[in-house]
Formats: structure tokens, C-alpha cells, sequence
DNA sequence: AAGTTAATCAACCGCTTTTTC
DNA sequence: AGAAAAAGCGGTTGATTAACT
């Protein structure tokens, strides 16, 4: 029913070159951002709209904050996640100058696969039944690692481990003692100003998180945040 | 030095949601 | 109210680079 936005001859696709990000931020600065179903010809860009907004947002755009992802970034990240699971936007939004494909990147290559190693399920953040052996070195010199493991030895030590858990319940009473050194305010500077959605957004999550809390009550809890 | 494997990340694809008419 | 268009999102792919044998 719908037409493809990309299926026109002589689009080009692939990794962009300098010429055409270059065109593409002098339209921008000039005519701002939107309409990209129109800016690739007005931009003289032989691109879909879609790879316009997504090199825009992604890689162009002057707030982009490149290289590594610090740790709190990273214990952000991973709160976040087990918040509001794969809503790569929304936890993007968290963190000042990163995009929604860096954050969904850095989980995938690395966040993932560390907690995996530390035998926690990366998809609901439980610790798993047969976690890994623990290294006889010591492995989680970062903070992120020693918050997990301190937060490991504590479920297995009150035998919470088993059965449902989830992100909801038991949030708020308990996040402050277990981390004592993490950022509980879910920012890590103060955001751009968020926009009348975003806003919405998350008070519309918070009240979704009250609501499920109250089912969920007894209920084990999330790993993370007892 | 050459070949192979693993890791990384930019970009694409298809679907959903929102907006417009 | 509903259809079409546009924008946004998340999963996945593929090219490139680094590390290893």
C-alpha cells in the first residue's frame, strides 16, 4: 500500500562522504531540521530523507558527544535499561549528546556481554542459576562492576533470585542503600530542555512504574536494585 | 607477512506511531 | 473517521579495523 521511501533510482547508499555531509549541514544551518522527505533535493543530496535525518542525527549534528562512554554514562545505561528495557530513544534522552544508536551500540558490544559474563541475564537483569565461576583475580575494578557484584552477593545471600522479576517493584526504597556511590537521579547533567512529549513520556513510564509496583509487590525484585 | 577471527559502529530495513488532510 | 504521508524507532546487517595465529 505504502511506497517505499528509499526505492528510487540513483539513490545513494552506503557510508557517506565528505561532500555530502557537508552539503547537508549547510542545509540544516540554513533551513533547519525537518521536512526530510524533501531536503535531500533541496539539500542537492541524491539520498532517501530517511538517511539524511539518520546521518543528521546520528553523526552530524553539533551536540554529538563522541569517543567512549564514561562510567557513569554506563551505570546509567544500565539502570535505565532495566527500567524501560530496549527504548533506545528514551534512554538516549538521559544522556546529554548521545543517540540513540550509540547507546543501543555500547549496550550490545558491551554492556551486554559484560553482564552476561557476570552471569546476569542482560534481558531482565536477574541473576541467572548457574552464573559463571568468579575469576580468582579480580576481574570488576570498575565501579559499575563492584555496584554488580556487591548487588550479586546480596540476592544470593537472601535467596531472591528465583522466579519473576522486574524493573518496578521495589524501587525506590531500595535503590538508595544498595548504591550508595551511583547517580539516582537518572541524569548526568542537567538535559537540554526536554520537549512537552518527552516530558509526557516519562511521567506517563513513572505512573506505569507506581501501577506495576503495586501488582508486583511480593514479588522478587529487580537485581539491580536491591 | 598473510590469513583468520572478533569487535565495532554506521547505515539500512521494516514496522509502528504521529500528523495531516 | 479514516486513509495517506511523514517521522520515529528498534533490530539487523555489513564494512572496516584490530587482534590473534
Amino acid at each position: 500500500m505504502r511506497k517505499p521511501c528509499c526505492d528510487k533510482e540513483g539513490t545513494n547508499k552506503g557510508a557517506w562522504s565528505k561532500q555530502e555531509d557537508q552539503k547537508l549541514v549547510d542545509y540544516i544551518k540554513a533551513h533547519g531540521e525537518g521536512c526530510w522527505r524533501f531536503l535531500p533535493k533541496a539539500a542537492g543530496l541524491h539520498r532517501c530523507g530517511k538517511s539524511c535525518r539518520l546521518r543528521w542525527i546520528n553523526y552530524l549534528r553539533p551536540d554529538i558527544k563522541r569517543g567512549n562512554f564514561e562510567q557513569d554514562e554506563e551505570d546509567l545505561i544500565i539502570k535505565l535499561h532495566a527500567l524501560l528495557g530496549n527504548r533506545w530513544s528514551l534512554i538516549a534522552g538521559r544522556l546529554p549528546g548521545r543517540t540513540d544508536n550509540e547507546v543501543k551500540n555500547y549496550w550490545n558490544t558491551h554492556i551486554k556481554r559484560k553482564l552476561i559474563k557476570m552471569g546476569i541475564d542482560p534481558n531482565n537483569h536477574k541473576l541467572n542459576q548457574f552464573p559463571p565461576r568468579p575469576q580468582p583475580q579480580n576481574v570488576s575494578s570498575s565501579p559499575t562492576s563492584k555496584n554488580i557484584d556487591a548487588c550479586k552477593q546480596k540476592v544470593v545471600s537472601s535467596g531472591e533470585n528465583d522466579g519473576v522479576s522486574d524493573a518496578t517493584s521495589s524501587l525506590e526504597e531500595d535503590e538508595k542503600s544498595s548504591f550508595p556511590n551511583l547517580n539516582l537521579d537518572l541524569t548526568i547533567a542537567i538535559p537540554s530542555p526536554p520537549s512537552k512529549n518527552i516530558v509526557e513520556e516519562m511521567t506517563r513510564i513513572n505512573t506505569e512504574f507506581i501501577v506495576r509496583s503495586k501488582v508486583l509487590e511480593n514479588e522478587p525484585t529487580l537485581l539491580l536494585f536491591r
